[in-house]
DNA sequence: TGACAATATGAACGACTATTCATATAATAC
DNA sequence: GTATTATATGAATAGTCGTTCATATTGTCA
């Protein structure tokens, strides 16, 4: 019964989605979903502190969700790769369209 | 900006996310890839107390992300629908081959 | 240099949660 | 009824984490 991957990716799975799984960093992510920001473009959209705005971009880049890309001042962000659109596209399907026929038998 | 889900949807997919983002979970969720289970089985696969299993079957099951089957006194358990199935292989293709994969489909 | 803008970081606190242990329920067989 | 198997539940503990506040760093321009 191979299917179970070994214990580091297990625990590289459990790390990226707890990552994912927190509702600033959603925001985050939606917000980058189409192009990249600079932290005070996510911080207007998103409308949080830019202290957590800042927090959380690292959490999200340690996890490899997004990148940074300097350019002066300013720091730009994006998602990481197409995985990440995957996984929210996903999720959202799995939570809105959500709701097929659950068969309570007995 | 309409692509930011609305609030109850962005607060439905960081649960799914935040249940599916735990180690004895995610085993759970491999061990149930293919097939149903019953909770001694699961128990058996994933090496985990009784109590435990149970208690995360229940996790799992709150959040839609497994459903169950009762048959006499056992109780099986199955991933709930395809999603799940997209989500482990996503994330599972995320921290494998790590970075700028961007042709993987789902 | 100094001032300002943009971003990052450290500490602290409260809230949440995974796990364990003990116990309870449900179904079947005798 | 009792016994046994399969599963669920409640309480308690220990560790993790999101947020805030204050402060630091970095880059640009006058």
């Amino acid at each position: 019964m191979g299917k179970i991957p070994n214990e580091k990716t297990i625990e590289k799975m459990e790390k990226v989605l707890n990552v994912a799984s927190d509702y600033t960093r959603l925001l985050i992510m939606y917000c980058l979903l189409d192009q990249e920001r600079c932290v005070y473009e996510i911080q207007n959209e998103v409308g949080v502190s830019q202290s957590l705005i800042s927090h959380q971009l690292k959490v999200l880049k340690d996890a490899k969700l997004v990148a940074r890309r300097k350019e002066g001042t300013k720091v730009y962000y994006s998602l990481d790769d197409e995985h990440v659109n995957q996984l929210l596209k996903i999720v959202y399907a799995h939570v809105t369209h959500g709701d097929k026929q659950h068969e309570t038998n007995i």
